[in-house]
DNA sequence: AAAATTAATGCGACAAAGGTACAATAATAA
DNA sequence: TTATTATTGTACCTTTGTCGCATTAATTTT
């Protein structure tokens, strides 16, 4: 009747490593992890399914890649709010950031379902290595 | 000496078609205007270029494809600065919005270069072609 | 616990976005 | 007008991501 999901092997795996991650991933972070594990299929098909289910946030990069980060600090419900993410141009790092965004208001007629805010930057690692390298 | 730039004939018509779109457009928006007259690597370069040039704002779209829409309200020198774009989720267009984007602090050692923001919803033709079905 | 059911996986093939090398073409400078 | 060189077209390639289908492995049922 319904179509109930399986918590397979592959499945935990990936939610591992998308747990022990300090960033948001990418296909080829989680073929480094994997080395050959699984199939780029079934990774895709994982993630796109944590999506649906609403436990990971899907991140476009400017760079056309899609990155994945857990949800963390959603609370259940509001998933959908709106997201700050950031990105170091330099390590091509991505990380979620936990603050609230504001969106200012759309023009008359425009509906909201969803906000996506990237910023793009250094990161305090990066900043430092080339603040040091100025001396 | 210095490796001046041409202002060719499909550089001009590649810059009318973005001047006469009310949206962002994406290489298959270019491809319908253009009817087989130029290449697709030809497109993209020169859409690069110009966003190099600064004259162009890049947009990537959720849907992994990237938009590009005339920086028509940046003023000299801030093209770098926060954008706020739309993209209807019905429909697929995706606009500029002029709305200044307040940006929420990064933590402790985060450097901006540049914010990004895509909000996705109803526009509003979309959204009343909804609200009629629904009556 | 074994058999039956069906979600999930692996495989291969494929589509679309976008980039690259290089010869041919066309703006610009001389 | 000729010479120079940025730009274009062509063909090919890479990367991201998806799809169908046979096989595998979680569950459920007996």
């Amino acid at each position: 009747m319904d179509k109930r999901k399986r918590n397979t092997k592959t499945k935990q795996l990936i939610k591992t490593i998308l747990s022990d991650a300090s960033s948001a991933l990418c296909y080829e972070d989680f073929e480094k992890h994997l080395s050959g594990k699984m199939d780029k299929a079934t990774v895709y098909r994982i993630l796109q399914g944590f999506c649906e289910d609403g436990i990971v946030h899907k991140i476009a990069g400017e760079n056309g890649k899609t990155y994945y980060a857990l949800c963390r600090h959603c609370q259940t419900g509001n998933h959908n709010d709106s997201h700050l993410h950031f990105r170091c141009v330099k390590c091509q790092t991505v990380l979620c950031i936990d603050e609230p965004l504001v969106v200012p208001s759309l023009p008359l007629g425009y509906k909201m379902i969803d906000a996506y805010c990237l910023v793009s930057g250094h990161c305090p690692d990066c900043f430092n290595e080339i603040a040091n390298h100025e001396q």
